[in-house]
DNA sequence: TGGCAAAGGCTTTTT
DNA sequence: GCCTTTGCCA
């Protein structure tokens, strides 16, 4: 049979194995570059090809870019079947849809984003009426998130927490938990925890949810919490068809809750199950193969695995070591844009992965100006914008007329007249009598203390609400320009950016109208507001990836997952940044960091560089780094070092005037300079005895380049390291504007508050900050700010 | 009330 | 370095 043949030609034994396994648990362990998401899309279609409905079949990822693959990838095999595929998130979210009554919410609910949630958390914690002197709201945001990762209601935690006082988070919880409900709303959290708890509380419907997906396929399994478990076990005990694929080695959501355990302790949850494992990998040369192997051994919590290849054995891995960050960005940039112009590599070809989307900057840069197409993958992105946020809020507010915090990001936005008072006092109202703050801007006569003329605004605005509801029904394209016109959005856009040449705001604007058309187009019959939103609330930064688009790719390591690219660039393989700081303490967080750089290092096919700084700009100013300690962990006798030479004309080429910081810093703070790098003397007893630790040499500034950089500095005239020149020889020099030494009693004159003493000074750099005692007070001023004249001390 | 400038604070990773 | 909050003035 042909298609059966198209099924299971090219396929390994251990492949089929895993393609043909039927019913029953199915553990598939896969490295990296095993071929896994072909095995899944294989198996996806012999199962159809068998003769099971693919209505029955469900395909969970944990991005949407996955699910768009595996589809794609299935299409190819078994043309115009749909199995249904998508993320936890989203699965969970459609079955909400249709059981929300049953936790007490209506069908037209909303998902808030990370930014509404910690809106709704603010008000829960002022309603709770606790004090947050000792935390912040995130941190009890992310104590409740851990929590309903672990399914435990608010009434739980309650309950644990009698003993030992009620915590802080105990006592929001509920409040919060409140606040969602009033606003017919769930977090990101929630969408699992509800589905969760409805399974696990309604026999019936789970029976009968467990009939309808008869078959569960996982992908990336080892990244579930106990919710996603929970969420797949009860959906598998009348027809435990359960299959999971996935690699303890991969495992890199530990902070969101993600339990390794589910993996590891797969076999004894099904005892029954089959086990495939997956360890050819096909991507990969030996060299970088063997790097990725070395450094993963060195983590306890996994399971042995053999790593191989057949490929050709390829180039050495290549450690670089660079001068600074800026010197990093460059160079990678000269290379690909070398290796493009040389060795015909496309741009589609590279990719630069990195720990913290802040590295990402001076990349862009150096791309930019080389003219290199690129695309960065990062948060903070375009459904994150004020403009994108401020539109979709009238819609969500449209659909869901109890979103709250849509209301009140909107109620003045353009402004109306409406000022934070009065927002305060509808907010007030609404919880005392327990009701969306809309039903509260309807009755503003009722409010107390409410000026004549607020309440004019607020029912000028319920009036504005009303007409855009109306349009509720028609196309996203439709009620979009109607919105923007009825707000008057885009005069209200131009007016607060005047004199910026921020045109970009009304370009997101139309971009935005673009996707409604998009999405017109894609749903012509079962298009409505309520699905647009929530793809727009469910679309994850990975999603942006287009693999279509010729170009470099640029994002973190989290987003690197699941994709491979001829050449891989990794920077800032520095201790700190990765292993990151906060990490590093526990042995759990060792590990993960470890596996990070593993998924780096494995996404590449023919050849990887990690590279690390000797000095890293960090919050606006330049620090010595010390090379990640992940590196004594790897087989360095084959790994090809490369430190770039000092160039000549390096700081006068520097195009960024803050590669290095200017002097504002006062001498004493040299130290800091010259406490390099100790190779972490507190973790890492295992590796330790190493003493020649290949960096000794090549990851501090010996003397000689200092030297070196102190006669290129005195050459400029920009104010040079204040560590090393004193004072007086920066004056002597002219390079430096005088430099006024601020101490404790220097008495000084203020343009306004006349004269006093300083108390105090602290902070550094263009944040230092001095505390003055005047005649009537002490004041806080920023010296490189304030206007200040020494006149004694 | 709204606009602006200065101070404050903070950065891991994301559905 | 950048975004958010605050505090002051029209």
């Amino acid at each position: 049979m042909a298609v059966m043949d198209a099924i299971l030609k090219d396929l390994t034994e251990s492949q089929i194995d895993a393609v043909t396994h039927l019913d029953g648990p199915l553990l598939m362990l896969a490295g990296p570059g095993s071929g896994k998401t072909r095995v899944v899309t294989h198996r996806i279609a012999y199962m159809i090809s068998q003769g099971i409905a693919p209505s029955q079949i469900a395909a969970l990822t944990f991005t949407n870019k996955a699910a768009d693959e595996m589809r794609l990838r299935v299409e190819k095999l078994v043309p115009g079947q749909s199995v249904w595929m998508g993320t936890f998130h989203r699965f969970c979210a459609q079955l909400l849809r249709r059981y929300a009554p049953m936790v007490g919410l209506a069908e037209n609910y909303s998902i808030y984003d990370t930014s509404d949630s910690k809106q709704a958390m603010k008000r829960a914690i002022e309603v709770a009426d606790v004090s947050t002197s000792h935390t912040s709201p995130e941190q009890i945001a992310s104590t409740i998130s851990r929590a309903k990762n672990r399914l435990v209601t608010p009434e739980m935690m309650l309950a644990s927490s009698k003993r030992s006082g009620p915590t802080m988070a105990s006592k929001v919880y509920p409040q919060y938990q409140q606040q969602l409900l009033t606003a017919n709303a769930v977090d990101f959290d929630d969408l699992l925890l509800h589905i969760a708890l409805l399974l696990r509380d309604n026999p019936e419907l789970r029976a009968q949810l467990d009939a309808r997906f008869r078959y569960i396929l996982v992908d990336e399994y080892q990244d579930t919490n106990l919710a996603q478990y929970a969420i797949v076990r009860a959906l598998s005990i009348d027809h435990p068809n359960l299959s999971v694929t996935g690699d303890p080695d991969q495992s890199i959501y530990g902070w969101r809750g993600a339990d390794l355990n589910n993996i590891l302790d797969f076999e004894k949850d099904y005892p029954s199950v089959k086990t495939v494992r997956l360890e050819q990998n096909y991507r990969s040369t030996p060299n970088i193969l063997r790097v990725a192997d070395q450094l993963i051994q060195h983590n306890r919590r996994r399971k042995q695995k053999e790593l191989y290849t057949h490929n050709d054995e390829g180039d050495p891995v290549v450690l670089r070591i660079y001068h600074n960050g800026y010197e990093e960005a460059d160079a990678i940039a000269d290379e690909i844009s070398n290796a493009m112009a040389v060795e015909g590599f496309r741009p589609r070809d590279f990719a630069i992965l990195y720990r913290m989307n802040a590295l990402s900057r001076s990349l862009e840069h150096a791309m930019r100006r080389r003219g290199l197409p690129y695309q960065i993958i990062n948060g903070l992105e375009f459904y994150q914008r004020k403009e994108i946020k401020d539109l979709l809020a009238y819609l969500h507010l449209i659909n869901n007329p109890r979103h709250d915090v849509a209301l009140q990001r909107i109620l003045n936005t353009p402004t109306r007249g409406i000022g934070a008072k009065t927002i305060q006092r509808l907010r007030g109202y609404a919880d005392r009598h327990n009701v969306p703050m809309l039903d509260a801007a309807r009755q503003v006569d009722q409010i107390e203390g409410l000026a004549k003329r607020s309440a004019t605004c607020v029912t000028r605005f319920v009036e504005l609400f009303d007409r855009l509801s109306l349009k509720a029904t028609a196309s996203i394209e439709d009620l979009l320009r109607y919105v923007v016109e009825e707000t008057k959005y885009e005069a209200f856009l131009l007016k607060s950016h005047v004199d910026e040449q921020d045109s970009s705001a009304v370009a997101n604007v139309d971009e935005l109208i673009t996707a409604g058309v998009e999405f017109d187009r894609y749903h012509p019959d079962d298009g409505s507001l309520e699905l647009f939103l929530e793809q727009t609330a469910l679309v994850a930064d990975t999603d942006a990836f287009e693999d279509e688009n010729d170009r470099i790719t640029v994002m973190t390591l989290h987003a690197a997952k699941g994709l491979e690219f001829p050449r891989v660039f990794v920077i800032g393989v520095e201790d700190g940044l990765l292993p990151h700081s906060r990490s590093r303490d526990t042995d759990a967080g060792m590990e993960e960091e470890r596996r990070l750089l593993f998924v780096g290092i494995t996404r590449a096919k023919e050849r990887l560089q990690l590279s690390c700084c000797k000095s890293r700009t960090f919050r606006g100013d330049s620090r010595p780094a010390v090379p990640s300690p992940f590196f004594n962990e790897m087989p360095l006798d084959e790994i090809r070092r490369v430190e770039s030479e000092v160039q000549q004309n390096w700081f006068d080429d520097d195009p960024y005037g803050n590669s290095y910081p200017d002097s504002w810093d006062l001498p004493e703070e040299d130290s800091e300079a010259n406490q390099d790098s100790e190779p972490n003397q507190d973790s890492g007893s295992a590796v330790h005895e190493k003493p020649d630790s290949l960096f000794d040499e090549t990851c501090q500034l010996t003397e000689q380049d200092r030297e070196q950089e102190i006669a290129k500095r005195k050459k400029k005239t920009r104010a040079p390291l204040a560590s090393l020149q004193t004072a007086a020889e920066m004056l002597a020099s002219g390079s430096a504007p005088p430099l006024t030494v601020y101490r404790e009693g220097t008495q000084v004159r203020h343009g306004e508050y006349g004269e006093g003493t300083i108390v105090s000074v602290t902070g550094r750099g263009p944040k230092r900050t001095a505390m003055i005692r005047f005649d009537d007070g002490e004041r806080n001023f920023r010296l490189a700010f304030a206007n200040l004249e020494v006149i004694g001390g």
